[in-house]
DNA sequence: AGCTATTTGTCCGTATGTATG
DNA sequence: ACATACATACGGACAAATAGC
């Protein structure tokens, strides 16, 4: 159990007050001074966790004026002409594969809408690392539907191939229906993995994969270490 | 001229010196205590610093070991099969666009290589802001050639889009042969006109245009708010 | 316009905790 | 066990930008 320093707890104590509302986007926080009172704390460390939150995007400081809440993240449609279709195996580059986990469990609500499913049905989650030159270049989550797919987490166990998984339980083909691309900032977790400083930049995609038929097969975010990687795409 | 402050001044120094292999990937930096003698400001000054370095994801510390310098960056291929098809004047979301520079300007070399051109030959450069509803989506630069296209620059004074000006030089349709994806931290320059906090997460394309001969007519750089937006491409 | 109080930004100094070697 | 080195937290001081009068 690791002790979370002060700043940390403030810094979440904060951002979960910005997440229920209690400060909408545009908001100004109270004053340093005054949040420092309040947790009972010296300034600096009301800083320091305003520091990490500004570094997350959340909050956006402006001196002499005080601390405000950016705006809620929105999607930017590019449009239809856009295609992107990105599959890892057919790169021919991915010589090694790391399973961090296996398992089955209910999915939540947004699994539920990106593979059109019910709510709570099990799902197959299929976490790991990938690595290019021993050296930590993704980690990527996919999910699958558990009813669909019986045998697959045996499948990707021995196969470590999401592609040759799936076509042993029938689905010879699938493609990217749609890909969303965002920057995010490396979180703890991820940092540790990846071998980067928290906060590093992290390039983000969220696809979903779908049979010919057009039924989604897949849900798949990956998330690429930013500063190491550039996404070489040819048309 | 914007002051510099002392901690900035004190990252960019050991920066410059671990770009100029003074420090290589794995090596351990001087203390934070040597630091500070060394520049001759207070340890916290010299903290504050290393803290900037480790969010870029320059540097990465150790407790009671050191800081120590963390690898170069690589490219990462993902393949030919990989299509991204991009258009921002195709989405039909682009309600605001304002000009930020229009010049003309030798280009450098890397210019040169992406569009086929000597070096030193000149350029028009076209930088801006995108906008959507009066919110700032991302900084763009473009680079022409400007000998191919040597009344450009009032055309995309006037028109602001680059698909009409490029259309009225006899370009009528273009299209993109590569795009590199990176995620990157906000400069202070970015943060500025983007109104976000310095090292918030971007999403930076890089693309070449090229005509239905294949020649390339356009150079194009685009820096997106990673956290305010997200790129959702639909195959 | 100016002026003033407020608020964040920077820098210093000190002390203590915690992980490393 | 010990010294080293980074992490955290406190305190104070002044500068710089903002907002309100």
């Amino acid at each position: 159990m690791a002790k979370t320093s002060v700043w940390r707890s403030i810094a979440n104590a904060l951002t979960a007050e910005i997440a229920a509302g209690h400060y909408r986007p545009g908001d100004k926080l109270p004053t340093e001074a005054e949040l420092a009172s309040r947790f009972g704390v010296n300034r600096h460390t009301v800083r320091r966790a305003l520091q990490d939150m500004q570094e997350q995007g959340l909050t956006h400081a402006r001196r002499g004026a005080g601390v405000f809440v950016l705006a809620e993240p929105t999607d930017y449609p590019i449009g239809k002409r856009v295609r992107f279709h990105q599959n890892l195996e057919a790169a021919g580059r991915m010589p090694a594969k790391r399973i961090l986990t296996l398992q089955t469990r209910p999915c939540d609500k947004e699994e539920a809408g990106a593979l059109q499913i019910a709510a709570g049905t099990p799902v197959h989650v299929y976490e790991g690392l990938s690595l290019a030159d021993n050296i930590a270049i993704a980690i990527f989550r996919s999910v699958f539907s558990a009813e669909r797919f019986p045998g697959l987490l045996g499948d990707l166990d021995h196969m470590k191939s999401v592609t040759r998984a799936l076509a042993a339980a029938g689905v010879k083909d699938y493609t990217r229906a749609s890909t969303r691309l965002t920057a995010k900032l490396a979180t703890a977790t991820q940092a540790l993995h990846l071998n980067v400083a928290e906060g590093a930049p992290i390039l983000r995609t969220v696809g979903i994969n779908v049979d010919p038929d057009g039924c989604p097969v897949e849900y798949g975010h990956t998330w690429f270490v930013g500063d190491r990687i550039t996404l070489v795409v040819e048309g």
